[in-house]
DNA sequence: TTTTGAGTTGTTCGA
DNA sequence: GTCGAACAACTCAAA
């Protein structure tokens, strides 16, 4: 038997692991390498890092009960891996593999060390459905749209052969040194995350519980309640993803299985709906595979000069703290400060609040939501935001500029979800609690909420800001 | 090579 | 209140 290093990174379970379950017959010694100064200048945010802390733990544990111990190690990832293999005497790598750039160069590099030194590196597949080099148009060019990309998705079937979990480890030998997570100090010093707790439990079990009780109660009705931001009928797998506690295979494996089970035509449609989510995610990540410079440029090359704004302001600072004076935009800012997640309708809202109303750069956005976000990811991140700017892959039109009024009376009717985050305006009517500036002085007294003293002025004005906008990326769009 | 059809998520205005 | 059209042309992808 050999000594195999199985290198976890964002792949963090244990069933479908495909680096692991190629290993698992051998002597595996599961690591973890906590090498922050490698993902500079994304340096992972204060919420990911919450999440990863849970998650390590939770991965220890599921570990231990199959009879196996993960090493955590922290340091360079070149020299930890070096003195790893020194004090094992493993011959072999084996990791799944990540399509970040930085993370492509840095595996590419270390593969070459390991092999020059005649140890095996072996790279898998467990976090994309399709390779980013697998789809490709009939030209060989990446696709820039996403109907073409899904449907060549779908002409090649999404995968959903799955690997079962591991029931037995060899053990690891008990002189082999290991820090604690509590160690890697991923967790807030100040005492931040208590809603946290409430929202979130990481882990691979706790995944596969997600998604279970999404397919149960929330799939068949996907595509209307997703919508509303104040229901749950999203999801909310996103942060399990990102750090591979579950696998799309196994995502798609189990819609599928629900589908032959409730043999519904309109069922079937929801599914769907779901899955063409699930494949914007891998489309996000083949884009910044093939164009890696959209990590801080725009796609779109007219976009190239575009006069974005880029500096540190009050109206940036309001935004980020959810003090904009718009109900449902400081809605879903708190929202995103408290949980670290926030609705994707509302996402949308607040970006383009943000990038074309208020015209600032979308790096400014991609930015806030990199560090609060517990379910940030680089491709994904940098892709929404570009398509939200008007620059990026198959994006908005430019005259498509969300009313963050007009939205919140569609999705949020009666300020359920206004009224769950920013407190001021509990007292506020169904009546203004979309538009509170519209109280005359008696009212505003009246419910609690006076404008400028309790709940802040409007930073800006919306028809004003959204004809400067059109003008602007007409210009850009007509060039 | 050329042609053809289509393209996540919206808003406003006027009939 | 509801509905359709305008907002623009361009690029992408496949036939």
């Amino acid at each position: 038997m050999r000594k195999i290093l199985v290198w976890f990174r964002r792949d963090l379970r244990v069933a479908d692991n495909p680096a692991l379950s190629a290993a698992k017959s051998d002597r595996v010694i599961p690591i973890y390498i906590h090498a922050p100064d490698d993902e500079a200048p994304w340096q992972p945010g204060a919420a990911s890092n919450w999440w990863l802390h849970h998650s390590l733990l939770s991965l220890q544990d599921r570990l231990k009960t199959i009879g196996s111990r993960l090493i955590i190690r922290q340091g360079d990832t070149q020299q930890v891996l070096s003195r790893l293999i020194e004090e094992t005497g493993a011959e072999a790598v084996y990791c799944n593999r990540l399509y970040e750039p930085a993370t492509i160069k840095r595996d590419t590099k270390l593969k070459k060390q390991l092999t020059d030194q005649g140890l095996e590196y072996r790279s898998f597949s467990g976090s994309l459905l399709f390779e980013p080099w697998q789809i490709k148009t009939g030209n060989d060019t990446p696709y820039k749209v996403y109907t073409p990309f899904w449907h060549a998705c779908e002409k090649q079937g999404l995968p959903h052969d799955i690997q079962p979990a591991i029931r037995k480890l060899s053990a690891v030998s008990t002189r082999l040194k290991s820090m604690h997570v509590d160690e890697l100090q991923l967790l807030p010093h100040i005492d931040w995350d208590a809603a946290f707790y409430e929202h979130w439990q990481p882990g691979e079990a706790k995944a596969q519980k997600r998604l279970r009780e999404f397919i149960k109660h929330d799939l068949a009705d996907y595509d209307r309640s997703r919508d509303y931001p104040e229901r749950t009928g999203t999801s909310r797998l996103s942060p399990h993803l990102h750090f591979g506690e579950i696998s799309p295979r196994q995502i798609v494996y189990a819609i599928e299985q629900a589908r032959h089970t409730v043999q519904s035509p309109t069922f079937s449609k929801n599914a769907n709906s779901y899955l063409r989510e699930i494949i914007w995610r891998e489309f996000t990540h083949h884009v910044l595979y093939s164009f890696p410079d959209t990590l801080s440029k725009p796609l779109n090359p007219r976009f190239k000069q575009f006069p974005w704004q880029n500096r540190q302001t009050k109206l940036l600072r309001a935004w980020q703290l959810g003090q904009t004076g718009f109900p449902i935009i400081d809605a879903g800012m708190r929202e995103l400060w408290h949980t670290g997640i926030m609705h994707n309708r509302v996402r949308m809202i607040v970006g383009s609040l943000l990038t074309k109303n208020a015209n600032y750069h979308w790096l400014q956005g991609a930015k806030w939501f990199w560090d609060t976000l517990v379910d940030a990811d680089l491709a994904q991140n940098t892709f929404n935001w570009q398509w939200i700017a008007g620059c990026g892959a198959d994006a908005a039109p430019y005259f498509r500029i969300f009313n963050p009024v007009t939205q919140s009376e569609k999705f949020d009717k009666n300020g359920n979800y206004i009224r769950k985050w920013v407190s001021e305006l509990r007292d506020v009517p169904n009546k203004f609690i979309h538009t509170p500036w519209e109280m005359d002085e008696q009212q505003q007294a009246q419910y609690r909420c006076r404008i400028g003293h309790d709940y802040p002025e409007r930073i800006l004005d919306l028809k004003q800001t959204r004809e400067e906008a059109l003008r602007l990326y007409k210009q850009t769009s007509g060039d």
